[in-house]
DNA sequence: AAATTGACCTGTCAGC
DNA sequence: TGCTGACAGGTCAATT
């Protein structure tokens, strides 16, 4: 369900609501990707401060350490004062504090949630560092490191924007509906890729991935904000699932290809490398 | 170093 | 109806 803009509509749902909350209580599920890091119960008493985003993690700071949230494939949460006190059978995490109840819900359990010391405890700087740059921060989402990117690998495009070495966020959806916006192919290697497409997929990246957290996040199934409501202008996909159908351009149908056991969707007729 | 591939786990859907 | 296989929005570890 998550990438980038899924993350941050989730995050601005909770994230003033839960500012200077204090934790009660902590409660686990069935165990996620990674195991919490700490005992649940050292969590108690801590001071919630605010939450941040690297990627497609959530930053969650306490007055003493940092809570690392990932959705993984198929993980929501949820922040609410009213919720059933009994765990349901794919919520597996599960924090009470004075202003509600933090909730994690995932039934494929890909996701995770770790307690750390902060962004320089070992655990964190493992998962963080070496992540690539955040398409929706100027200072960081720069055309000459994008350009130089990509003109150092011979990868795939499509699987150089899923890798998150260059930027992060880009997920399945995006990084097919980003090359078809650029029309690019997207099995042209990156070095390959004219400086002039290489610009559109520079701008492409930041403006549908910022059109998308403005819409609330994208229309595929049931993804929902941690206030539990859909969004009510959720982006269109362009290219993604539309196998068969038309494309919105030219009319041709849209193609599907196999890349890294992904699917990739494209139009053939629009998009060259 | 870069590029593949398998693994994690559960739900859903198409086809027989 | 029930079974089987394919597939799902992510990413890490192991292998070439």
């Amino acid at each position: 369900m998550p990438e980038l803009p899924e993350v941050e509509v989730t995050r601005r749902s909770f994230a003033s609501q839960i500012a200077g909350a204090q934790v009660l209580s902590v409660t686990l599920g069935k165990p996620l990707r990674w195991p919490l890091g700490r005992a649940p119960s050292s969590l108690v008493g801590a001071r919630v401060q605010q939450v941040r985003r690297r990627g497609k993690y959530l930053l969650i700071d306490l007055d003493r350490g940092m809570l690392m949230v990932h959705l993984g494939m198929s993980g929501s949460l949820r922040f609410a004062t009213q919720l059933p006190a009994a765990l349901g059978p794919h919520e597996h995490f599960d924090m009470q504090t004075d202003r509600g109840t933090l909730r994690l819900h995932d039934p494929r359990r890909f996701g995770a949630v770790i307690a750390t010391d902060g962004d320089d405890d070992p655990v964190a700087r493992k998962l963080l560092d070496g992540l690539g740059m955040e398409p929706l921060d100027a200072h960081h989402f720069r055309w000459e490191s994008f350009r130089d990117g990509l003109a150092r690998s011979r990868t795939p495009i499509k699987l150089l924007l899923l890798g998150g070495k260059l930027v992060v966020g880009v997920g399945n959806i995006y990084a097919s509906e980003v090359l078809f916006a650029s029309r690019i192919a997207p099995t042209t290697p990156a070095q390959a890729i004219s400086a002039i497409k290489a610009r559109r997929l520079f701008q492409a990246i930041r403006d549908i991935l910022a059109l998308a957290v403005e819409r609330g996040g994208t229309t595929l199934r049931d993804f929902s904000n941690a206030d539990g409501l859909p969004g009510h202008f959720q982006l269109q996909a362009k290219v993604y699932g539309r196998e068969g159908l038309p494309c919105v351009q030219c009319g041709r149908p849209i193609a599907l290809l196999r890349q890294g056991q992904r699917s990739t969707f494209y139009c053939p007729h629009c998009q060259k490398s």
